[in-house]
DNA sequence: CGAATCTTTCTTGTTGCGAACAAGTAAGTG
DNA sequence: CACTTACTTGTTCGCAACAAGAAAGATTCG
């Protein structure tokens, strides 16, 4: 059911995904995706929790104890590795991401979460990378993750705008981990 | 008509912007819209087009003969000032933008000219700063330009998500400054 | 100068489609 | 044999899109 919207979305964006081609492309009557999720907009939140608990594991698979600098550059590789290598899902993630930008606040709630985590995460990074001394002690935590997460949000746009400039996307990236070493490099 | 359009979807989204609503609201009848713009999407890019004109003057109003950082600088506060003063329009404009990433490629082509003009910009500035001595020479201009660009967006987008946070909004605008001064600055 | 036609601007009428819901049916389960 | 679970057909409502008209100028010609 999850694939059906996927492949629906990134073949006709959101409203040409109806719940009645979901079902019937998963092999069901028309009505069928309308009643097991009762919404579309439940469809699309259902659709996010599932492609986001796939990116925490990747996720955490690739930064596992790694902490400071190493972690946010083990993470934005892996980030990269998310968009290459699952593009339909991770491109249907974000497409709905970005529209659940909507004055809905339910769903508004889904990625408020999911990005207040994300953040969360890697002011943790930093404080640990402070700690242990691989970061330089005088970084401002918040404002620099703050910054990361944006950037990150920045790029991901850039790719679903163009999907063909895969090296730019990449390069967006290895700037964004520059960019980083740059805000937390020790000054010795 | 354009007002009627955006005070609608300030208010409920995109989806919530009916063709009907925006007629009567602009004192007209329910077809009116429709008859004027033809489709939903065609309402749409004209509001996009309305607006990104507002911006575009803004814009050179503010860096005027700026070039290098400071036209950066000055680039970066204008855009924080749309945001804070324009926001219904703005937060409108930006929403539109989000909501083209879809398959249609009309829409899409909006967008990218809109992009690729503000990159263009921003690589004509650092140019210009090279060239007058006043940024490090071996910048990596489209690299840079390019990250400027996608941490915009991204700030924009924890705007459409969270409008309350001004603060937060203001610090952004302020990180990135800071983000381009380390990347442009004379290293002696 | 004035009547007839043409054009622009807006209105009401209609169709098709999708979301959402209601009521049913056919499986299995205790 | 009741009872739940998984799914289907049937219906309603709202919106986008289009068609066909009406009203109010503007233009042309006797």
């Amino acid at each position: 059911m999850v694939d059906a919207a996927v492949a629906l979305i990134v073949k006709r964006g959101i409203p040409g995904m109806t719940l009645k081609e979901v079902g019937e492309l998963a092999g069901y009557s028309r009505a069928m995706a309308g009643w097991r999720y009762g919404t579309k907009a439940n469809l699309c939140a259902f659709v996010v929790r599932a492609v986001g608990e796939e990116w925490l594991r990747a996720l955490n698979e690739a930064v596992q104890h790694e902490n400071g600098l190493d972690a946010i550059l083990a993470a934005t590789d892996a980030h990269y590795r998310f968009v290459r290598d699952g593009a339909d899902r991770t491109r249907t993630f974000y497409t709905l991401w970005f529209d659940f930008t909507g004055p809905d606040p339910e769903l508004r709630q889904v990625i408020a979460n999911v990005h207040e985590r994300r953040q969360r995460d890697v002011e943790t990074w930093i404080a640990q990378g402070i700690a242990a001394g691989n970061v330089r002690p005088d970084a401002e935590i918040k404002a620099i993750a703050a910054q990361f997460c944006a950037t990150i949000i920045g790029i991901v746009y850039q790719w679903l705008v163009n999907p063909q400039a895969q090296r730019e996307i990449k390069a967006l990236h290895e700037g964004l981990k520059q960019q980083m070493s740059r805000a937390l490099a020790r000054a010795d």
